[in-house]
RNA sequence: GGAGCUGUGGUGUAGAUGGUUAACAUAUCGGCCUGUCAAGCCGAAGAUCGCGGGUUCGAGUCCCGUCAGCUCCGCCA
């Protein structure tokens, strides 16, 4: 109980932009911890807790050594420990032996002291620290580690190559604003755990050792020594578990679930992260989304005081790609795209007219003040069109005479002023036009989009749930359909008869929750029968061995009685990152990989012993060309 | 797999068009100093410029390759 009103009321003092509250915030937290136990004894007190109330108290401390201002006869010490800071004074009055001792303390030595809380007077009041009212005269110390030189200072706000942070993660970490994003990380997901208790969930763990399966993203793969040339596989998340739990008659499942797969990263994707992962019996999609919704505005409001609007807006896949070219698209701001397919056939340029006779599309996009936009700069943007994947990029300066671009000659001034009116374009303004395939246009129109996105100016997110994907989409690679969520996703129901004349058109009831053009979380209702679902298995060219031979645990379980079900994952790094307004989830995660997908701390991943590949039974490739040389 | 950016004392940076002892701040070490909190003052030490090769009388600077980090495309939901 008293965590919540602790909540609630660092929620209140909590609405502006991005910011962390401090890590203790009350001294009740304290010290009922020291009350409570007496596995701390070297403590009584967090040094960031101390204020007035403390004066004149004997106090413990124990903690880092941070800034030392050594004035000879008298020494400032910055002690610092998860919780803050504190000043602790030695003055040489209060006895030599101890005042030797704080000569020879350096940065990040690791010390316990006692002594007494003072006011401090009135013009050595240090306003900008929380504790800075007070300080801590040492009458007793001991030095319970020392410490070589940092290589980056322990403090905020610090500018150094990430390799290091990476290479000394442990110290990286003991930096107060990364200390409070694990703090923070904690508490979302304790308000998840509670929340999903509340609404009378389990938490169930699955198996990180499973099988491989074929579709989605490549696979870690983990050699067994039992099975010889036999592999397990690391969940790319727990979706077939947690299905099979529906099956059991669980009804209501959570876990907080590593998921791992084998992939190129990005600053929002690492090779293992976190889902919050939730599946359900008997529930409505509707249903879910409330739920879903439930649960997102409560970390909104608990961690950052934001009350969030819901339910949250719903939007077609179709309807997204159409007027943002993405399918996460940013509602914060407009520029929405332009169909102009029925202007730009009355036109004479070849391009648009190919691209609308193979099927494709032509849209465009307004540059609001696009004047600004050198001769170069619109050169560069065809340049990353092309690629984008697009063929070109058409584009105009808009001026009060009419067109000035190297396409004018094809448009007739009543068509030019017509496509002005529909793009509500003003003098002033640049429009870019492509024309291609209905996906590349618009996809490459999305991207160009958010090259023109304005600053954030609204605290207020803008939460939306992209609906109706499509349930396949055709994979030119494999010659193939594929999946576009994953082959467990159930066809809407009056697209069923579509799966097998058109199976591209089949809309899929999948849908993905999209929060400021950053996707954190997508699922689906599940297909619940297994003829259904061997249909699927069909449709996307895996043959009855394989998909029995793949899946048969799930067929066979489906077929005892699977209730209906369905569920979503949400992505916990990527939540986090955005409550604590970092632009990369690495920020967010303990000890995260580089781009290459190796730790720099530990080296990992390394070379094995002989003697391990043995037990194995695997041979290198490059082992393997040697011997064959050798032959 | 592809593209771009970055790499200079411990750290962060400066080093136009190639030119002698690679500069500054901070940290570090030593000395002085009783109210600092980015303490101050004096002094010292510390980098063959990511690595390899090339062009040149001469390369931190130009070229090629390579490694590492970051960002993006492909890939991934």
């Amino acid at each position: 109980m008293r965590r919540e009103s602790l909540l609630s009321g660092l929620a209140a003092q909590n609405s502006g932009p991005v910011e962390f509250e401090d890590a203790f915030s009350t001294q009740t937290d304290a010290e009922a911890f020291f009350q409570n136990g007496t596995e701390n004894a070297q403590k009584t007190h967090y040094c960031g807790v101390l204020n007035p109330e403390h004066v004149n108290q004997e106090v413990k401390l124990a903690g880092w050594v941070g800034k030392r201002r050594d004035h000879g006869g008298l020494i400032f010490i910055d002690l610092r420990d998860r919780s803050g800071l504190i000043q602790l004074v030695f003055d040489q009055h209060d006895g030599l032996e101890l005042f030797k001792l704080a000569e020879c303390l350096r940065s990040e030595y690791v010390v316990a002291v006692e002594g007494e809380v003072l006011k401090r007077s009135e013009e050595t009041i240090n306003r900008s620290l929380p504790t800075g009212e007070v300080e801590v005269r040492v009458k007793g110390m001991k030095i319970l580690n020392t410490s070589k030189t940092p290589p980056f200072y322990i403090e905020d706000n610090i500018n150094v190559d990430e390799n290091l942070r990476l290479r000394y993660r442990y110290l990286d970490l003991r930096r107060p604003e990364m200390l409070k994003r694990l703090q923070l990380r904690h508490r979302t997901v304790k308000l998840v755990r509670d929340y999903m208790d509340h609404h009378d969930f389990l938490e169930v763990e699955t198996p990180l050792l499973t099988r491989s399966t074929p579709e989605g993203a490549r696979d870690f793969l983990v050699p067994s020594r039992m099975h010889g040339s036999s592999f397990y596989a690391l969940p790319q998340s727990p979706q077939l578990f947690k299905q099979l739990l529906m099956v059991s008659g669980l009804e209501r499942y959570f876990q907080i679930a590593r998921c791992f797969r084998d992939e190129d990263l990005r600053a929002d994707r690492q090779p293992e992260f976190t889902q919050v992962d939730i599946e359900t019996s008997f529930i409505s999609t509707e249903g879910l989304f409330a739920l879903t919704e439930g649960l997102v505005a409560r970390l909104w409001k608990e961690i950052r005081g934001i009350e969030i609007k819901r339910p949250f807006l719903q939007m077609p896949y179709r309807e997204a790609m159409d007027r943002f070219g993405t399918d996460k698209p940013d509602l914060r701001y407009g520029l929405e795209l332009v169909d102009i397919n029925d202007l730009a056939q009355k036109s004479e340029f070849k391009v648009f007219n190919f691209a609308l006779e193979n099927g494709g599309a032509v849209k465009g996009l307004r540059v609001p003040d696009g004047k600004r936009l050198s001769r170069k700069d619109l050169d560069d943007l065809t340049l990353l069109a092309r690629q984008l994947g697009a063929k070109g990029l058409a584009w105009t300066y808009v001026e009060e005479e009419g067109w000035r671009s190297p396409i004018s000659k094809f448009f007739e001034q009543p068509l030019i002023e017509e496509i002005n009116r529909k793009m509500e374009a003003e003098s002033g303004d640049v429009l870019l036009f492509v024309a291609d395939r209905w996906e590349t246009t618009c996809q490459v129109l999305g991207h160009l989009r958010s090259h023109f996105a304005p600053p954030v100016t609204s605290a207020q997110p803008s939460f939306l749930w992209v609906v109706d994907f499509p349930l396949f989409h055709y994979n030119e690679e494999e010659q193939r359909n594929d999946s576009d969520h994953h082959p467990f996703t159930a066809p809407r129901d009056e697209d069923m008869p579509l799966l097998d004349s058109d199976p591209l058109t089949v809309r899929a009831r999948a849908y993905d929750l999209v929060l400021d053009g950053v996707e954190i979380g997508g699922g689906s209702m599940r297909i619940h029968d297994s003829s259904t679902q061997a249909k699927i298995f069909k449709l996307l060219s895996l043959s009855e061995e394989e998909s029995r031979e793949k899946f048969g645990f799930l067929l066979e379980a489906l077929a005892y009685g699977a209730p209906p079900h369905g569920g979503i994952a949400l992505g916990l790094d990527r939540m986090v990152a955005l409550l604590t307004g970092d632009e990369s989830i690495r920020q967010v995660i303990p000890f995260p990989k580089t781009a290459t997908a190796s730790c720099l701390m530990t080296g990992a991943p390394s070379a094995v012993s002989c003697k391990q590949l043995e037990e194995l039974k695997l041979k290198l490739q490059q082992q393997q060309q040697e011997e064959d040389n050798e032959k």
